[in-house]
DNA sequence: CACCACCCCTGGACGC
DNA sequence: TGCGTCCAGGGGTGGT
């Protein structure tokens, strides 16, 4: 399931492949996940016409900037994914945007359970002050300050409040298991008991994980693959996240369950205070 | 305002 | 093998 990492991992590997190549043609198999889309020039409005210019990852969200300036976000949700496509290979399931490049390449935003959608905007400035503006601060530039402050008035359980995009964006339930592990904080732990110590540790680890899982190429829990079609490699890597009932990695005590803002959570009761 | 429960959706796991 | 049931969860919305 998408979280920061596999998008940021995914516009990495996009860049290379659409970045200054005119998009042909876009074809929309179900409107419906298009959020935005204006009745007339809608293909203009989905970058047909256009060369990307750049992509900008905030958060889970990710922008692909045309030369005109205009700016398409996707969003992948739970089981979004993009990818290009070689060749005229048959188009899977719940294909439900297709971009045709000039080179002949197709990029293809497929999403099964449709959490995820595209989002248009005439500008990254209209996004920013737009759709992005309720985001917090990206959690990959995070440091203990910023989440001290982000986390002001909040009474509820760190974990929730992790998973809080307004709070920090990027953050998800695997990362907040991750992180919250690694920094020895409960994710039962009302946010305002913890220390300027745990908050500093907290957001060392955030970003630890997150980059982590970068190198690695995203996670790979069930649907992810990256604009090639690979899966991650940070499956094996988890600490705690999917493995309540086994043995905490570091003190071999089994790894409790718990549930969190109707998320599933693991962590370990004893090193987790 | 802060917080929480519920809902959207599909595919995979599991039991029989 | 096939069918039914349950579960995963990001984020929007409506209720408390």
């Amino acid at each position: 399931m998408p979280e920061l990492p596999e998008v940021e991992h995914l516009r990495r590997t996009l860049e290379p492949a659409i970045l200054g190549v005119r998009i042909a043609s876009v074809v929309i198999a179900r409107r419906d996940v298009v959020h935005g889309l204006p009745k007339r020039d809608a293909a203009a409005a989905l970058l047909a016409g256009d060369r990307p210019r750049e992509l900008v990852r905030h958060g889970k969200h990710m922008a692909v900037i045309g030369s005109s300036g205009r700016a398409v976000c996707i969003h992948l949700g739970m089981s979004g994914t993009v990818r290009v496509l070689d060749g005229p290979v048959p188009l899977p399931d719940h294909a439900h945007v297709v971009w045709t490049l000039q080179t002949g390449q197709r990029l293809v935003f497929r999403d099964p359970r449709r959490f995820g959608g595209i989002w248009i905007a005439s500008s990254l400035d209209e996004l920013r002050t737009g759709r992005w503006s309720d985001l917090g601060p990206d959690a990959l530039a995070i440091e203990s300050k910023g989440l001290r402050d982000r986390l002001a008035g909040s009474s509820r359980a760190i974990k929730a409040a992790l998973l809080d995009q307004r709070v920090l964006a990027g953050v998800g339930n695997i990362y907040a298991d991750e992180a919250l592990f690694l920094a020895r904080v409960h994710p039962a732990r009302p946010a305002p008991t913890l220390t300027n110590d745990e908050l500093a540790r907290l957001a060392g680890a955030i970003v630890r994980v997150l980059r982590e899982s970068i190198e690695a190429g995203g996670s790979t829990l069930r649907d992810y693959v990256d604009a090639q079609g690979r899966s991650g490699g940070q499956q094996r890597q988890h600490r705690v996240y999917g493995r309540s009932g086994q043995p905490c990695p570091v003190c071999g005590r089994a790894l409790e369950r718990l549930v969190i803002a109707q998320r599933g959570t693991s962590a370990c009761p004893s090193c987790q205070k």
